[in-house]
DNA sequence: CTAGCTTCACTTTTTACATCA
DNA sequence: TTTGATGTAAAAAGTGAAGCT
């Protein structure tokens, strides 16, 4: 980051540091995964930001799209369902199928015994489609499944077994189907999170480098007044001492605090380590 | 140390919708 | 105006790794 250098070769350092702690904690205090959700990998954004941290522009494209795409969807809260749509939820209310084919495998290793004779019973179609292929369907969920995963996700962002299996009863859905729209749900909660965070770091980061400007530009200042001024040349610089009380700088001895070179404005010795609300 | 479970990150697949010829 | 092809974003689901008990 060019703008932190110290392009006077003055011996000062301007530094840029920033501290900060979790902007919104989308999860619930009480839930007792709670301390999953502070992984390492997941940490950067949650408890600090490096000196050093680098921001990427492209994301402002991708930021823009995606909040154009979501208030155009959100437009218009349940999308418009095709004919075909309709026909397979009507045809079909057990449309949980999902990706029974491909992972089944895998799925009914994982499995619980439990979820194993949810499965069972709630299994609402056949593995085959209607037209007897074996092809991956997906299941949209309706709105009120939806608006009740919502609801519930508001209360717990994670979900024990017992959550789960209730709420996979009461949807009419497999408990996988809830975990996964938990676990997706999550996910993109952490990313809605991780793009404001860009956008506040990078409000932060145009806002310090208006503040490094400045702070140059009063350099300069002060160092032409002082070329201008043989006076401080012919002092020694530790007789010039910063006034705790008044703030002004003053040689030694009486009456130097009436010296014609006492700053009338504070000085910005500003840290912004300890002062970040200079920088937001 | 191992097994079982859960969550996460990353990825693929499917769906819905917009745009354009 | 209608229709089919195409592109894109969002959502549902698969997979493997890691952490915890």
């Amino acid at each position: 980051m060019g703008w932190l250098d110290d392009g006077c070769n003055t011996g000062l350092v301007l530094g840029l540091g920033f501290t900060t702690t979790s902007l919104e904690n989308t999860s619930n205090p009480a839930d007792h995964n709670n301390n999953r959700l502070m992984k390492p990998q997941i940490k950067p954004l949650m408890t600090g930001f490096e000196p050093s941290l680098s921001l990427g522009l492209s994301s402002d494209q991708t930021y823009s799209q995606k909040t154009a795409m979501d208030g155009k969807r959100s437009g218009c809260e349940e999308p418009v369902v095709r004919a075909h749509d309709q026909l397979y939820r009507q045809a079909s209310p057990h449309s949980a199928v999902s990706s029974f084919s491909s992972g089944r495998v895998k799925r009914e290793r994982d499995l619980s015994s439990e979820d194993i004779e949810v499965e069972r019973v709630s299994s609402r179609v056949s593995d085959e489609d209607e037209d007897g292929t074996n092809a991956r369907k997906k299941l949209r969920l309706t709105k009120e499944q939806s608006a009740l995963l919502e609801e519930s996700f508001k209360q717990h962002s994670t979900l024990n077994p017992k959550q789960k299996q209730a709420l996979a009863r009461q949807l009419n859905l497999r408990p996988r189907q809830v975990e996964v729209w938990f676990q997706n749900r999550r996910a993109r909660t952490k990313l809605k999170q991780t793009e404001m965070d860009c956008e506040i770091l990078k409000k932060c980061c145009e806002s310090l480098t208006d503040e490094n400007r400045r702070l140059q530009k009063e350099l300069q200042e002060l160092k032409s007044l002082k070329m201008a001024q043989p006076f401080y040349m012919h002092m020694p610089a530790a007789t010039l001492t910063m006034c705790p009380s008044c703030e002004r700088i003053g040689g030694v001895g009486e009456g130097a605090s009436k010296s014609p070179f006492s700053m009338t404005t504070k000085p910005h010795f500003y840290n912004s380590f300890t002062n970040p609300s200079a920088a937001c």
